[in-house]
DNA sequence: GCAATCGCTGTACACCGTACAAGAATTCTG
DNA sequence: CAGAATTCTTGTACGGTGTACAGCGATTGC
């Protein structure tokens, strides 16, 4: 008799890992309301999440932004963490890949990372979640092929490409991450970001492993805004990464040498 | 009138911008429980998201595993927040630095590096605050100032720094945080590594942007495990960092010449 | 016309973080 | 030693959360 039981519901994992047509078969044609569908349903979460964060941000709310009850919601979609896995995906298509045709491989890298970045920072809940979820969602995919063709041109070998992707972006997206919470703090609090950055300078400073190195950046800073000086960290580490990536190449041992 | 009203409770930022004593005066002398104190309350937090994980952490439960109500907990901490980054500082204590007296840098970096991502596999709940939260507690401060110091002696402008602890520190974060989150999913599913990879593979494989390159990939380790990919990725990402620190440092116009 | 399905609603459950007031335990003050 | 003051702990309650489940008109295929 335990045979017939379906056991487990078969734990989910992904959205992209799971097949589901999203029927959609009705045609609504006397209705006022133009009738939900996956699209719909995930531009208007990454709206609400844009406009007022993960905090504020639930199935309820969402539900009263299309006028409709929070249950419809799940007729298109699983539960509230595969809706944010869509979100997460379609804020990816906003992120135009810019034209690489003319451009060598470090002013790709640049390109890609800069959009990355922007994309992160205009969309602050997004970064968060990498790492969270596969991310394995089609605008994903669209980027992550986009980054490693770079790489690949910049003459790595196969298997030096996951490496080098991932240090290059997870480093973007922590970055951005940092940077995001921070314009948060500060949105919070009201205050200038140099009588922000202040405050916590004055914090750090007292403590006593840190103190020395980080007397050094307050004088080299000095009379740096905190936005000049957040470009300056992001362009110093991009630059580091193309440099890093430069090296890998030229200890390949067989040259990729395009015939 | 209006000026007399208290207006806002200050929106709190950090614990580590708030000062408190965290008084503890009672003795609790003829009492069966030794009574309570923030680093029990953290200590006890951090047990239970090692052993269940974020999501079925909450202040009850945490209260019931120190036999005691939910509210009380808020006498030592003003909320689930805070105690959070109480907990993810508090890990980094076990984040035993390396002895880097005989090594040079790049052997340093390798060996705090691979500390980082360690605790972060083994904690997989910090690795998704790390940027969520200032970070700027004791145990932070105490990692960050040791890793500034190797990259100050690999010869790094004061300048340069802090972009380049960005660029190792946050491609450690995102790496693990992947790494920990794709444990979980293995967990889940109870599927072995290569099988559920495979699962994976297959479904990116459709996709048309990135098949190309992935198969490459996928030729290029064949038969390799996916642990050992992994392993593979995270050295040829460190060797890429350290690289571009050598190259950042080549590049100094004032070299730093130690007299 | 009728059965089946679709799309949606309403209600309900268990749980969450935490505000607030009251009470028990302990120490301070006299 | 009495009483006031303070330190902790508790109980109750509020407004939320995600979502299971049953039901119910609207639409469709037969």
């Amino acid at each position: 008799m335990a045979a017939e039981r379906p056991a487990e519901p078969a734990p989910r994992i992904s959205v992209w890992l799971d097949d589901r047509p999203a029927p959609r078969r009705y045609s609504r044609t006397g209705a006022e309301q133009p009738g939900l569908d996956r699209a719909a349903i995930t531009a208007a979460t990454v709206a609400l999440l844009d406009a007022e964060g993960t905090a504020k941000f639930s199935m309820r709310r969402l539900a009263g932004e299309l006028g409709v009850t929070a249950m419809s919601l799940y007729w298109y979609v699983n539960s509230k963490e595969e809706l944010m896995e869509l979100a997460v995906d379609a804020v990816q298509a906003d992120l135009t890949l810019p034209d690489l045709a003319g451009a060598d491989w470090r002013e790709s890298l640049r390109l890609l990372a800069g959009a990355y970045r922007r994309m992160l920072v205009d969309h602050p809940w997004v970064a968060r979640t990498v790492g969270q979820y596969l991310n394995i969602g089609p605008e994903a995919m669209r980027f992550a092929g986009a980054a490693q063709s770079v790489l690949g041109s910049a003459g790595l070998r196969p298997e030096q490409l996951p490496g080098a992707l991932a240090a290059v972006f997870q480093f973007v997206n922590g970055f951005a991450s940092v940077e995001a919470n921070w314009n948060a703090r500060l949105a919070d609090t009201g205050m200038q970001p140099d009588e922000f950055y202040a405050m916590v300078l004055a914090r750090v400073d007292g403590m006593p492993q840190y103190a020395d190195s980080l007397e050094l950046r307050d004088e080299a800073d000095r009379g740096v805004s905190v936005r000049q000086m957040r470009q300056n960290d992001f362009d110093t580490a991009l630059e580091l990464l193309i440099a890093g990536v430069g090296a890998l190449r030229e200890g390949t041992h067989d040259p990729p040498a395009p015939r």
